[in-house]
DNA sequence: AATGAATGAGTCTTCATTCAT
DNA sequence: TATGAATGAAGACTCATTCAT
């Protein structure tokens, strides 16, 4: 009664007809790992998937669909994981804190760039996941407003000085974008490039106007 | 009898035949300006360039090798412009001079992140621009050594204290990307984004530890 | 246990299979007066009918099976309305009659030129439709008949000398596929040209070799 | 100097750029002449032309510019073939002038029709086409013309009262109209049909209303 | 018998590269 | 050495038909 099942969810359960679907964006998400969103065909997606070209057709308006949903997909995955052990205002120090949360868009900035870099291509693709990003709101400002949620915080607490917000996450986030970007450019490693970090919130939180600690 | 020279640089003096490759050079840097790399077609630069189709092979290995040379030159002038005035220590304030080291850095990334962006769809040219660069060497260390050099001088000259170099430079370097990237995203004009460095910069000069100014 | 009905025609009576059968016909043919047979998918049959893909297939070899049944229906339903009120000899004036026939061959024309040339895409189609009509017999020749029949009529009352009927009839079903034609293309609304009878009739019936009458 | 030549064309004279052209023109007429204009493919052009996928491309915008251009051209030749020889008024009887002009009709129909039949499934192409031969100008109204002036001219000598020229014209263009889709429906050949157009246009010129000729 | 997802051949178009002239 | 037409391998998408459920 019900139609036949693709051979490449065969195995799977769940509803039949949404786990082929499933099965796509996955797909879609693990080539868009690999390689940029211009290098992925829609031959590439049914082979890989394991089922016919067309398909991607009977779950998606087009490529450009399928590629979008996957691109949310993956994203929502790397902030969920940004957000998953941030450190609460007023817990160790605050220079630890700054350190983890340094960390974290780190990660997040070294998973998030390449693909944010690889659609700079496709304008199109671009703009629809910019706005899906917004919808969501997955955008750099729900990052933002963590690392700054917790500057107020400590500030609430008296263990930060009313400092600049804004500048402030400016610089810190700006610090690991640019590590993400020399890792993206090929120059370190991820674990390399997080040991500089310490150095780096050391410097701004006491500032260029201070003398280093002795080291 | 020497052979014929292209229409489109009959009237440049210099060796015929580099003159031709030169001229192929311009017109891809041109067109490097106007689009991204993969928009950009062996006929359209043949077109622009007012001469056949072919004539690219004469000079160079395929298409990214004028791709290439294109861009290394393109990146040069970027990087010649960031050079041409920068503050010397000493002279003025030292947040002054930090802010335009700031400025002319998010000029260079404004110009450069939207090639390198692009390059990312061209992994075999990625990696040839990148060793390129490295071997003029003109990259991100160079306008590194720049801003850690005037930080040193000021050390010197006793109006900067031992504060770490590198951590310093990732994080005006840092910010200036950022920045940078949300210009490249359609955020901001990159004329709004500048009026946000001296806060970013005056935030660094203190340090998060320290309270604000007055405003 | 008698087999499952189709949602689509479980209200109506009669026997399930040919209720089935009947409803994608008739589907279909609401379709075939809306677009080019070319344009008309399997899917959209099965959408519009409210049924499945595949059920097409339990009733007809293919979707030209289909078709053919549902343009010979179509067609024969244009044949009934032509048949419908044609004058008898005898009635009016003969140039009424004419004028009436005329009228009701344009209408016939308009309605069926458009499924005629829709199958010139289709050679196979087409044969096989002619060779329905034939077997029917509702072509051209069924229409001819009657206003043959209707002029033969006519010259037995003595209303109409012993002209040559089939060359009359030639010239007057021309004249209407004629302007179903600039109909077709596009050149004139239906009213328009039926406007253009009377004058074509009146010609006709006195002739190129006889002074037209005072206007 | 001068780039290579397309194998196909390597034989014949003329401008090598327009060479190609011309063939891939005269190839895609003799498609139209064989099958409908839906059933060819850029492919069968190339095929046939001897050619690969990609000139097409070189000489035309995409597959409807070249195929219109070869739908207009083949559409000039008909017309070209229709006016070659029509009689002038005067000569002759105008009965058989006038089977003459609907001769030159029928074969003008009989090939003009599965073009314009063919047509109707690409109402872009069709619309195109349309405005095309307007604009030649090509269209009915041009043939209408002849008819009507060869009428008028025959009116001017007395051979003809004041007969209704438009409704004439209609009746003689309609019924080899007819005719001619008669032939494209398979019922006849065209000099079977031909055979009928004495009658027809001894019936137009002497009028329904008036006693045929004893045979 | 009905379902509707899966299949995959077939369509137009683009473009880096080659090569006869 | 310059020309630019020819080449042909992709790529995204459609749709009649099949068939496991």
């Amino acid at each position: 009664m019900s139609p036949r099942r693709a051979r490449a969810v065969s195995g799977l359960d769940g509803d039949p007809a949404t786990a082929l679907r499933e099965h796509l964006i996955d797909v879609a998400e693990r080539l868009l790992s690999e390689r940029q969103v211009s290098a992925i065909t829609t031959r590439d997606i049914a082979r890989t998937a394991g089922v016919s070209d067309g398909v991607l057709y009977n779950y998606f308006a087009d490529k450009n669909d399928l590629l979008l949903t996957a691109l949310v997909r993956r994203y929502g995955r790397i902030v969920a994981r940004f957000e998953a052990d941030l450190p609460q205002p007023g817990t160790a120090t605050v220079e630890e804190n700054l350190g983890a949360h340094a960390r974290a868009m780190l990660d997040l900035q070294a998973d998030a760039l390449p693909i944010a870099a690889g659609l700079i291509t496709e304008p199109a693709l671009l703009r629809q996941l910019i706005d899906a990003i917004h919808r969501e709101p997955l955008g750099p400002q729900r990052i933002l407003h963590h690392v700054a949620g917790y500057i107020v915080g400590e500030q609430r607490l008296g263990r930060l000085p009313a400092v600049d917000v804004e500048a402030a996450t400016t610089l810190l986030f700006g610090a690991t974008i640019m590590l993400a970007f020399t890792n993206l450019m090929g120059g370190a490693s991820r674990e390399d490039l997080a040991r500089q970090l310490p150095a780096v919130v050391g410097t701004l939180v006491r500032g260029l106007d201070a003398p280093s600690p002795a080291p």
